[in-house]
Order: structure tokens, then sequence, then C-alpha cells
DNA sequence: TATGAATGAGAATTCATTCAT
DNA sequence: GATGAATGAATTCTCATTCAT
């Protein structure tokens, strides 16, 4: 066991980002240190982040990220925060409950699957928080005011395909985010083990279009379907 | 900015593990080492973990565990693999394709839910995995030996359901294992976040049971049902 | 700098030695340990040495090493003196007044030039000991036992040949003696470096030889000579 | 054998050196840390040395010393390189061809005895490197660019006797600077074992005196004799 | 605002040595 | 005699954080 196979090579060097040169302009500074943070938290996790590298990548000192952040933890919660809410931003804007509810709850799908697809950091923050038992996530207050819209939202499609005969009764909005979310996400957070354990690139486009294609006719399947499967019981004992 | 905050307060201690003391066994040694290794690499992460923890905690000395794992990557690995032995190893068990292919299946997903929620600690290491790009993983041959005949037993059950009129052909399994492990898992490893951010607690028996036959549902509607839905397509742009 | 290059890069690892297996033959045990800790000791120094290394080339247990040395200054020390009982020896058998004095003297020479390039392990010894102070040697009667027949021999060349008028007068053997090993060992034992610094291989068969003429003209040119040159004196100041 | 052998009886403490405090002063600093290393390097070898040691003595924290130097190797070859420039230095100032090539060799060898004898401490490095098999000096350039010209000032001194008919022609400078530096050098960097084993203070500077005029008149004598001794040949075999 | 100097408290790893069998 | 198990005490190296300027 030599000393060599020591260092860090659990992760890849998370990839350079743009860095500006000493300036007077402390929002500046600030923006380009959360997004030089941003990358090495999401790649390296926090434990794994190291203030230096993030200090020497920014451009600016490690003493101005004490300066705007206090410390290692305020930088982190910082880049949830942000990250947050870049994420959910998106969906906000199309909720268009006049092209009907499916079209409407396909959208959904499609959407958010596009959105970690195109910027994946979300998972990886997401991971690092369920590691954590969430312990930061607990702490800020941006989640939560981000979520009861989106809740509403799912709630409104489906309550306007129940209404137009088009879903069936009682499905828990809750209950079908968090299914929804599944396979959306879980297959995007999850295409590096995925990819090792099938043999298969699942994180190829071509893969993951199909797999998004099985989520929407997945959703929408259960909720348009008469539950002609019945109450599925489970076969073991 | 107080130095008492410098701590690691980002997540819990694991918990303590039974303490033998200073046995003439190696095996038992080892066994136990990997024991605790697992519960802090599960909870803290790679970079989080700490050896010197591991080794107060399984009551032998730093220099036993590098005696018997070489270093601290070594230690991870052998844990990894450890845990992916023990997480597919049930399913291999079950397989009944006399039950009938849908029955089958609906045990294919209760199987996989059941053994993620009774011990969640492949999920974690999956999602270190991910964070890390299956850098380890990647190295280890334990996984591709596991999962090539999780998808032979998976097409087998296809291959009945669509000979025997239940199925719809044309489904890829790796294809369908992606989506049904999504649903599987993603509520379970997600579930701190989940809790925080939808002011539920999913995390609950009686989220999960819900969660699991709507998942069952889901995959089986997706597999039953002619492509009533027809080619989905995105209403965005 | 990469932790890679951290491992003891420092020194080639010393050539195996024959191992032979677990017997009940305390003095072969003996012998062994001892043969395989002379190359560690030679080739890595004192601190550099590593027991374990030692024990696991020597097909001993570390514990048999400490059963029969005590511990690793023991051991040295038992290196040491078991290198230069070998060392001397041979000069011992061959000291011929009878060849004359001037050939006589140029035995004397090759010889010593001869034993240390067919085994510089005592050189290496030599220099740790003086790195050291002679801080073990000082303890050792082996060497003071060693060293005044050698004296004596060379006194007794010394003065046959101030009888029979080849030689010059005044010349004190300690300090012939020690003039007459700078010029035998320092290229032998300073081979590496000066051959990096020279640019020349001054290790090679060819140098050594042209340089073992040298000295043997130094010398004995030096004793023979009518002290034509003078009292040399120093130009500076 | 108690425990309290076990502690690093080897050699004696490094001298201790003065130490300033915290000061703002990065070269400084620096300075600081190599002198205190070259001291400890010095005297208990690359391995022996320790950086805890090296930090308490210098006044700066370990962490200075990785900042400044990365890890232990480098700050030794910083030493090394260090100690082989201000080494050489001083013969550079010297060449006077006016003084006749006689005068001029002696006083190259005068030099360099009286280099060595003020601070030893190249010699001390010297003999690591060699043990070493001069892994580091291979890796650096300094010595290389220091030699050359050395080596040009002899054969300048070997040329100016060979016209003016004092020296004898045929005498490769290379090979004389190797026999010149064994006369100057060993004395010196084995005064210990010497000391010992010969029973004579060789350490002292009577002694140390009376040996630079030995080796000045070998040296001077062998390259102005007439090869009289003709080749001589080895006795035995 | 801005930073290079500086470090205490760890954290991984090593190693001579002991001990139960 | 012989050994594998076991470890305390280092030892090298790291890292979040502070401070003087």
């Amino acid at each position: 066991m030599t000393a060599d196979q020591r260092k860090r090579s659990i992760a890849a060097k998370p990839p350079a980002v743009q860095r500006p040169r000493k300036t007077r302009d402390a929002a500046l500074a600030q923006a380009t240190i959360l997004g030089v943070a941003r990358a090495h938290f999401v790649s390296q996790g926090f434990a794994g982040a190291r203030v230096d590298e993030i200090a020497a990548e920014s451009g600016y000192s490690k003493a101005m990220i004490y300066h705007y952040y206090g410390n290692k933890e305020n930088l982190y919660v910082a880049v949830l925060e942000e990250v947050y809410k870049h994420f959910v931003a998106p969906r906000r804007v199309l909720n268009l409950a006049e092209v009907g509810p499916v079209r409407a709850l396909e959208a959904f799908v499609r959407e958010g699957a596009a959105s970690v697809r195109k910027d994946p950091a979300i998972l990886n923050l997401l991971a690092i928080e369920n590691l954590n038992e969430a312990a930061y996530l607990r702490g800020s207050t941006v989640p939560r005011a981000i979520y009861p819209p989106l809740l509403t939202q799912l709630k409104e499609i489906l309550d306007a395909g129940v209404q137009q005969g088009v879903f069936r009764a009682g499905i828990d909005p809750v209950q079908l985010y968090v299914a929804l979310s599944s396979v959306i996400f879980h297959a995007v957070s999850n295409r590096f083990t995925l990819s090792v354990t099938l043999g298969t690139d699942t994180a190829s486009s071509a893969f993951l279009d199909r797999h998004v294609d099985m989520s929407v006719a997945m959703v929408i399947g259960y909720c348009t379907t008469s539950p002609r499967t019945g109450p599925v019981r489970t076969v073991r004992k």
C-alpha cells in the first residue's frame, strides 16, 4: 500500500470556474466565491470540499471567504439555498392548467427531468443533505417557501383531471410528488452507479430520453388508469 | 464567529456498536472493524468518516485497522463490497415464475423496497459513490457479478408476461430496472429532504407503505397497460 | 505535491536475501536475520531500516528478532560488529614484509581498495556511524581489537622501508593510515554523488581501476619521495 | 529490555538555533526554517530528522514548514541545494593561475580542506546522499551547475603546469579531483570513527593540520613527480 | 476592502515493541 | 523456540480558521 494512493483520488476535480481578479465589487466577489464553492461542494461533498481550493480557484483570499461567509458551514448553506432557488424557479413559469390536466402533468414531469439533466447540482446537494439527515436544509427557510406552491400546482392539475373525468380520484399530491420525483431524479442522480452496475451507459442522452418517456407514461398511466389492477398485495407472507 | 463552531456539526454521531476486547481472533477483529466502519462511512461519507473514531468504537487500535485494511480507502471499498453483497442476496432466493408474471413483478418491487427500508445503508453508499462518480465501485468486481442475474430474472418475468398476453412487448429490462429502482429507492434515500421540504413525514411506515403500493401500481400499470396514452410529447417548445 | 511521492523513495530496496524457513536451528535463524538486517541497515541507515521488513524478508517473525536481539539498536550493533570483523580479516592474511616495503605498502593499499570495492557495506556503516558521531561504534570493543594490528603492520612496513633507505623517515603510521584510507575509501563510498556531480561514471570498474593506480602512486610517491617540494605553504592569507 | 531504551538514543541533539517569533516576514521564516532543518538533517539524516522538532526549534508551526516546503523531502532537497551552493562558492574566488600552477594547486587543496573543516555539513549531506544512492541529488540541477567550473579550474592549473614543465602530462582532471577530494574530505567526514578505531583524536586541529600538509604533499608530489615508480602493479595474484 | 502570514487541533499512517498462545 | 495478534506513541501531513497589516 503506497502512500501515493492516499490523496484525494475519490473524486475528479471540479471543473474550473471563471476567475475574475481583485475588485472592489463586493457583490461580484460573493457571487464568484459562491459559484466556485458550489462546484466544490457539489462534487466533493461538505467534508470533502476544501476552503483552500475554493479560495485559490475563485481568485480571492481565504480571508475574503471568511469575511463574507463566516465559516465553511455558512458557505455551504448559502450554496444549498442558492441552488434550491434556481432549481424550482423554472417550473413556476409554466403552470398552464389550460392545456388540460394530462398535458400539464406531462409537462410537470418533463420540466423536472429536463431541469436536473441540464444541471444535476441540486441532486448532489440533496444527496449530501440526505447523507447528513438534512441537517442544514432543516435550518433553512428557503426550501419550505418553495415547495408548497409546487404541491398546490400539482393538486390543481389533479383536481382538474378528476373533474374532467380523466384522472382517478383520491390521489394525494404529496404522495404523487414523491413518486414523480423518484422517476425523474433517481436515474440522473444515480447515473454513475447504474452505468457501472448495469453495464449500460445510463447517462447517455438516448437512455435518459427513453427513461423520461417511460416516466411520463408511468405517471400518467397511474393517474388515468381506472384501478383495474385492484388493490395489489404483496406475495410474500 | 467563535471557534466552537468549527467542529463537525454536520452529522449526528453514528449509533454505537458493540465493543469486544482484545480477542486473539483475527476474523472477529476484521468483522468488527468492518461493521463499525460501515456505520461510519454510511452516516458520514468517505471524507467525513474518521479512522480514529472507527478504531475507538470498534475497540481495536488504529494500527489493527491499518494492519488488516491497509488504508482508509481499502476499508471503504471493503464496506462497499460487503454491503453490496448483502443487499442483492435476498432477491436471489425468491424468483418464482410460477406465481405468474404479474405477481412475480410485484414481488420483485416489494422485495426491493422492503430490503432498503429495513437497511438503507446501501442507499447511502450508492449516494456517496455517485457523488464520487462511482470511483470506487468502478474498481470493484463485486457489483458486476451481482446485477446480471437480476436483469435476467426481470427479463424472464417480462418474457413470460408477454407470452401470456398480460405484458406489453418491447420493454427493455435495463430500462425497466432503472424506472423500478427509482420508485423503490428514491423515496427512502431522500426521506430526510423530502420530509423537510414537503412538510410531511415521508419516512413514516404509513407513508412508505402507501408509496410502495403506488410504486407497484405504477410499474405493473406500465407493463400491463396497452399504450393507450399514445406517444406522449412534451408541451414546451 | 502529491502524497504519492511521500513514500520511502529515498533509497532502492535492499537486494533480497536468501530466506530459509522456520527451523529449530537458532544459529541459522540468527545468522539469517543478521544477514537481512545488514542489507537493510546498510542501504537505509539505522533510522530508515524497518524491523517489519527485516522480519518479512528473513522469513522469521518480528518476535524472533526481539527474542534474539532484544531491540533494533542491538541488532544494528550486531551488524556493525559483524561487518567490521569481516572487513579487516582479509588483510591479516597477506602481510609479507619479505616482498619488500614498497610492494608491501602497495599491496596494503590495493588490498584495502579491493576489499571495499567487492563489498562496500562497511563504508555505508562507517558513514552511518560518522553521521551519528560514532555513538554505537564507541560502545563496541570489536574495532578496537582490530585496528592496532593493522597499524603495527603499517609501522613495520614503514620501518623496513626507512631502514632499507627507500622510505623517508618520520612518517606517522596513524597519519599515513588516515591518508591511505582516504584515497582508498572515499572514491567508493562517494561514488554516487561523484558520478552525479562530475558527470562521469566514477563507479565504473575502469574509473576505479585508474583511481587505485593513482592512489598507489600517490601513497608510495609520498613515502619514497625525498621532500623535494619543500615545506609547502598555503598561498592565501 | 525496557521500553525506556526505545527512544532515539542514536544521536546527540543538534545544537539549538536562534528562535525568532511570529514575524510577518516570509523570507525570514523560510530562511529560519531552512537553517534549523539543515542542522537536523545534517546530524540526524533524512529518516532520522523530525519535522516536529524542526518546527519547534525554528519557532514556527509545522504548518508553516508544509506551507513553504510542501513536504519533508522538499525541505531536505532545499537544504541540500543550499549547502551545496555555499560550499563551492568560496573556491570560485581564488583562481589565480598567476601564482604558478604548483601554488595554485596547493591553494585548491587547502581551500577545500579549510572549507569543510570550518563547516562539515556538506560532508554529512554527501554521506546521506551516498547512502541513498544520490536519489535526491540526482534530481537537483544545482550541483551540476557548480562542478564544471571547478573541473575547468583544475584543468587550467594542470595545463599550465604541464606547459611550464612542472607537472607531468596526461593527468585527467576528473581523476585528480576524485583523489584530491578524497584526501581532503575523508579525514573530516570520518573523524569520529577514525578517532574511535585508531585511538587518536583525528578530529583535533593538530592532527588535521598535519593531514592537510600531507595531502598537499601527496597531491603535488603526484603531479610533479616524473613517473619514477613506474607502472605499479598489484602483488596479489 | 483585501490579503499573505501564521497556526492549533486534528487526521491518516507508521513503527518499534509486547504478549497470549 | 516460534508466531500472529495487538498496540501506544509517535510521525508526517492537512485544514478550517485567525490575525497583523
